[in-house]
DNA sequence: AACGTTTTTGGGAACGTTTGCACACTTTTT
DNA sequence: AAAAAGTGTGCAAACGTTCCCAAAAACGTT
């Protein structure tokens, strides 16, 4: 804001003190007698004092902003994921600044670029679809910024990871669907390279090994843009029919609503007799028809422990080496 | 961030140049021979020099950042907002700061206030559903901060606002629903104080009685939270349903999946039987079931236009005095 | 050759903070 | 009574820019 507004200088002259006595008086240093303490103070609180915080930053050279970097804000697990990172950042006193790479690596690199130019003390990034080379975010990270990812997050990348439990979460979504009688399950995921996509694949496998029923690939569909473009996913839609899968599951939220989507579009007589578990973090599931069983990411939480990762690595007086990968547990909600 | 990056002194050092010069031809300014420009830009490029934005604001008093208050962004409408504010900002160097009212008044003004103490050039805000009291914002404006609002804006406040023809969506959709047979028809909607609550309301009563039905103000619920505490919804909905409305106009998004919610968890039977019309921009509507009728606002464009005018506030070299309010077409989308 | 113009460059203050250091004054210790 | 220790305050530099003002260099004109 240009508009005029009282500073440390204006106290100081008004109270006939040096601006290092008011600005330690500020911020309760103990050097500081309790008399000159309450003096500033209570005039501060008069003229309604607001730190500069460009001038702290400048000063200090850091910017107690932290940078997101999600596919979407209009999917709802990243929202939920957003609104934990802010309940803890506000807490501590950072401000978030989010940016939506649209499943594009491009937007994604110029985006962190951006933020990092925009002096942020930290990123919090979940990759987008798209990504496969993670080398500009080393370099960035070699410079001296702290990282952590979420839910997508590269293997061979040493930093604090916090991610659900893809491999149960599949397993569990997997077997209800063996369990309700499906014998021919197909898989649509997202692109190959993300973690996600092979720790999800994993569990899908693994349920149908523990139940004997054949893993044919051919049922696994892969969508490189994420179900952002709704050709993509139709034309994976229209490959899967023909095999004839009496069960889908769908490893993420995007691709879970758009199948549907899909589904209704090209092929309506047989939507509702495909049974679908997905993942999916909406909370309108329960008005989808036809209705389907999801996997619930603990988003809010996910948020929540990443941005205290970052933070500790933020506030750490030394270079972290121990990194930890958290491992959150999802939650199956079965089909009404 | 902390890391070492260099500065202008350190080319200047590099060059044996004045810091003047070298800040000068970085911006390319006449008065810096050719030459010299040249030489200054290739060791900017070489070093991969960026300017510290920070140092920049706290010179030149500004921050190239604008705020935005939404309620949600885990919603459609307010995402597509974002999206547009986005491309618009980006494109002219600001950066934004989102911040969530979750339809609270505290948690807005909160908000608002720790964005002004950052600092923020301008502000963009859709009041909150419990938004009465706007002094706090007049205040701020006073002091020189620029405001536009879009969707919920207020009365009394002369600045520029962006909003859509909510009373010829509503319109639409009620006569909509008249067409379609019916004749007793709910309506739905926001808190009493909001300017789309009562822009919506009229357009519902002119097209009743455009048909020569009836106004009976019993039909007529308002949620005070928006939608954001279920039982506010259910409550609504309880009570509306005795008058056996055979349709319902719902005003806002968030209203539009929670009435389908707690219209499928009371009373299923009867889900399917009333036919519903409401102001959503949801892109699963497609899947809801039961199937509705909806209005969709211009949300993306609507952030554009507004972030054009604040932009123009912000960059104006003097007061503005002229102001505008933007009304956007919306699109009434049929139930298949 | 002396002067005025124009073009190009440099010095240094300022933006609002934080903080190392020095200084003055009290109090305690020997 | 002098030295040491403790307490409270101020000076000034620094963070990385921008920009006013002056100075230097280059050029043209008589």
């Amino acid at each position: 804001m240009r508009f005029e507004t009282s500073t440390i200088k204006d106290i100081a002259k008004a109270l006939g003190l040096s601006t290092s006595t008011v600005s330690r008086a500020l911020r309760d240093r103990y050097e500081i007698s309790e008399e000159t303490k309450k003096l500033v103070l209570a005039y501060a609180e008069k003229v309604n004092y607001r730190a500069n915080p460009i001038a702290r930053s400048l000063k200090e050279r850091r910017s107690y902003s932290i940078g997101i970097i999600v596919s979407e804000i209009a999917n709802n697990f990243f929202s939920q994921v957003i609104n934990g990172i802010e309940s803890i950042a506000y807490d501590k006193d950072y401000h978030v600044i989010i940016s939506q790479s649209h499943e594009s690596y491009k937007q994604e690199k110029l985006n962190v670029e951006h933020l990092a130019s925009r002096s942020i003390d930290g990123l919090l990034i979940a990759l987008s679809s798209e990504t496969q080379d993670i080398d500009y975010l080393r370099s960035l990270y070699a410079k001296g910024l702290p990282i952590v990812f979420f839910d997508r997050v590269p293997e061979d990348f040493e930093t604090h990871k916090v991610i659900a439990n893809n491999f149960k979460g599949s397993f569990d979504a997997t077997e209800h669907l063996i369990l309700s009688g499906k014998r021919t399950i197909a898989h649509l995921t997202n692109s190959e390279n993300l973690s996600i996509t092979k720790e999800r694949l994993e569990g899908y496998k693994a349920a149908l090994l523990k139940y004997h029923i054949e893993f044919k690939p051919e049922l696994v569909k892969y969508c490189q843009h994420g179900g952002m473009h709704s050709a993509e996913l139709e034309q994976a839609v229209k490959e899967l029919l023909p095999l004839q899968p009496d069960g889908i599951f769908i490893s993420s939220d995007r691709l879970t609503t758009g199948c549907i989507m899909a589904l209704k579009k090209t092929n309506p007589e047989v939507a509702d007799k495909i049974a679908i578990a997905g993942f999916t973090n909406s909370n309108l599931v329960e008005l989808f028809s036809p209705s389907l069983t999801s996997v619930k990411q603990p988003a809010f939480e996910m948020g929540q422990v990443a941005t205290e990762l970052l933070i500790s690595m933020i506030e750490a007086k030394r270079p972290v080496t121990e990194f930890e990968t958290k491992v959150l547990d999802t939650e199956l909600v079965k089909k009404r």
